[in-house]
DNA sequence: AATATAAAAGATAAAAACATCCTTTAAATT
DNA sequence: AATTTAAAGGATGTTTTTATCTTTTATATT
């Protein structure tokens, strides 16, 4: 058994959001191919996402020849934790750490206090984060999308 | 998909643990039926996973009439953090949070910062929270097993 | 010793997550 | 218009997680 943050789903999401944002004004749109490579995801499950991500707008897709993906005006301006938010729902910022269907400040588990500061935490960062800060990092060789 | 900070089988273990470190003194011990009850779990799935913590010496199981399980000298100086560690693995407090199989300060992943900050924050509160300031929340009616 | 109780162990099943493959649809090029 | 390219959609398969059921083992009581 093995906890998670995201799922692998929400991963592959956000890693490919991420390559697709390192890319070069003029030629911001690849296939799923080369994303799969970019992130080292596999091609099928990752096109499966990716759909998703264009049904929610955070994706443009053009098919034919030269098409591909590219981020929308409006995936552009989301922060991660919208991602996160159209592949694993919000589950992991306002679910109960232990399992509690109606877990409040007036029905608390165990350790909701405690998890809120963690949750409020997690939240925060992922509300601040913008693809552009993660594509600036790999595109300047400070961090990595896969191996 | 969901996202998860613990598997089900983690929280029917942590609520296991905090449910028996709730008995009074002279009656620590509990069958599986009172546990899976007081915290609203699969009895049989719960029984599973509580073999495991048996196992893993954080628990003390008798059989026979007025068996059960009740807390070990080792589980009742364990932190939180065990529990989990038995259960779930420690990848939620060590894992990368994109997936990346090597994902260090020499080669993070583009998140690996600010994500080494809220895992270290959950990881100091899972190591100095206890059973025992758990077990106090829900012995004084402050909070809650179930619903 | 026989019986009852309760956990351990093993087999099996259901659901969710992860993953692949095949057909269809849309767009560009010849 | 025919052909090629690439994503969308649908069906299917695998693995992991969650869950149940049955048999076995150990303990206490009669």
């Amino acid at each position: 058994i093995s906890a998670k943050m995201f799922s692998k789903a929400c991963k592959y999401a956000i890693n490919s959001m991420v390559f697709l944002a390192t890319l070069p004004e003029g030629q911001e749109r690849a296939g799923i191919k080369d994303i799969a490579f970019a992130i080292n995801s596999p091609e099928a499950f990752t096109a499966k996402i990716l759909q998703t991500l264009v049904r929610e707008n955070l994706l443009l897709s053009i098919k034919g020849p030269n098409g591909g993906f590219e981020i929308s005006e409006e995936g552009r301006k989301s922060p991660l934790y919208r991602i996160v938010q159209v592949i694993d729902g919000d589950s992991i910022f306002v679910g109960c750490a232990l399992g509690l269907q109606e877990c409040s400040e007036s029905h608390p588990c165990a350790v909701h206090h405690k998890f809120k500061a963690i949750r409020d935490h997690l939240t925060g960062m992922m509300m601040t984060t913008t693809l552009r800060d993660m594509a600036l990092g790999i595109q300047t060789g400070i961090s990595f999308l896969k191996t």
